[in-house]
DNA sequence: CGTGGCATGTAAACGGTTACATGATTTA
DNA sequence: TAAATCATGTAACCGTTTACATGCCACG
């Protein structure tokens, strides 16, 4: 009975007939829940191979003959026992972490122009976002998907387009808001750092995640 | 140049005049960004040291006549300077984990009952949250708050209301759903586990955040 | 045949929480 | 004065990311 998130998407992945290897689990990780669980090699790997001791999936190492290095594991039936068990137990609501708001939030002591910014592009990466959640919701009503679960991908699916869809809204209002700052705010805004402070536009964001 | 964010809350905090030791820092960022941010002691304590040290900080000591032990911080100008040049910075997206979403995901695994339960529950503080987002907007309309980052603290909040507000409208038709599922589904659903399960409710969910 | 991307993995560093420890202050 | 809670801090632990290392495979 791992307590460790990793190994539970490991076994729910597993579960749902994908991939059977680390590379391909974190590929349909990302694929189908990225938008709010994300994982890494360093994770998954040797979590698999502790799943694999407990008994949790099984292992099949690469065929000796074979030319690949290519491990593949499987869900045991006592896997997937305890990953149904692990379901039942309440959900932990993880420690909220969102710069995004945490700038905006203390964004009077920059200035209009720098959130003005920051909104922009997360407008910029929600509108991304809405296209590709809309772009698999499209891809499930064409027929595809016939898995039993999927009324519960739908679901997930419904809380991240009604969520994003919020979110972009919200733009539209919060930059309305902060142009008008400006306008009345005027030129007197707090003064800029030190030196070689052109009043030029925010950097472009680099670096993003999600 | 500190890269630690919990740094730089800590410099906004003192930036618009809240508390002046550890403690009192950690309960307004509680008070303040407290549902997309989150710090604990063991962050803030070693930290205002370090700001303290690299002089973005002033530390007075307890006076030495004193009662107490309480270390008072303020502001440098050398810290309001980093401060704001971090806030024009691109923003990082933090890495995305819900549980609850996960376990929806997997939900079909499970059975209905089970989604059920957890929905119930994420309805249950949205609500609590919607209240509290809703209380703080009343308090900031009555006067009170005329700090100059008022508008940009109300963006924040309206925010928080407006995400909060989609998520329950989300709980609604989810519900619906997953009762639907359980009708048409009925009592074949997945097997609970191995044995004592008597089809209880779901266990109550305690050890949550937020 | 070489280059670039696929696939697999490991080790170290880091950020953050948890648990613990303790004194001071208030309240019953 | 006992209990509760305010206030301050430390140390260990753990999950996660990052950076690195490496072999296989396809394509030009």
């Amino acid at each position: 009975m791992p307590k460790n998130r990793t190994d539970y998407v490991i076994l729910g992945m597993l579960g749902i007939g994908s991939g059977g290897s680390g590379y391909e689990i974190r590929k349909a990780i990302e694929e189908t829940v990225g938008s709010f669980w994300g994982e890494s090699y360093g994770q998954i790997y040797p979590s698999l191979r502790r799943l694999a001791v407990e008994g949790l999936v099984e292992e099949r190492p690469p065929e000796s003959k074979s030319n690949t290095r290519r491990h593949e594991y499987a869900l045991t039936e006592s896997g997937r026992a305890c990953f149904r068990e692990w379901l039942r137990l309440p959900f932990q609501n993880d420690p909220p972490r969102n710069e995004f708001l945490l700038k905006l939030f203390f964004g009077g002591e920059a200035g209009p122009q720098v959130s003005i910014g920051h909104v922009r592009e997360v407008q910029r990466r929600n509108r991304q976002l809405l296209d590709t959640l809309h772009g698999i919701e499209a891809a499930a009503r064409n027929a595809s998907w016939q898995h039993p679960h999927r009324r519960y991908w739908m679901l997930t699916l419904n809380l991240g387009i009604a969520l994003t869809q919020a979110a972009l809204d919200w733009c539209d209002a919060a930059l309305a808001e902060l142009e008008t700052i400006e306008r009345s705010s005027g030129d007197h805004a707090p003064a800029p750092e030190a030196s070689g402070a052109k009043s030029d536009a925010i950097e472009t964001n680099e670096g993003a995640r999600q």
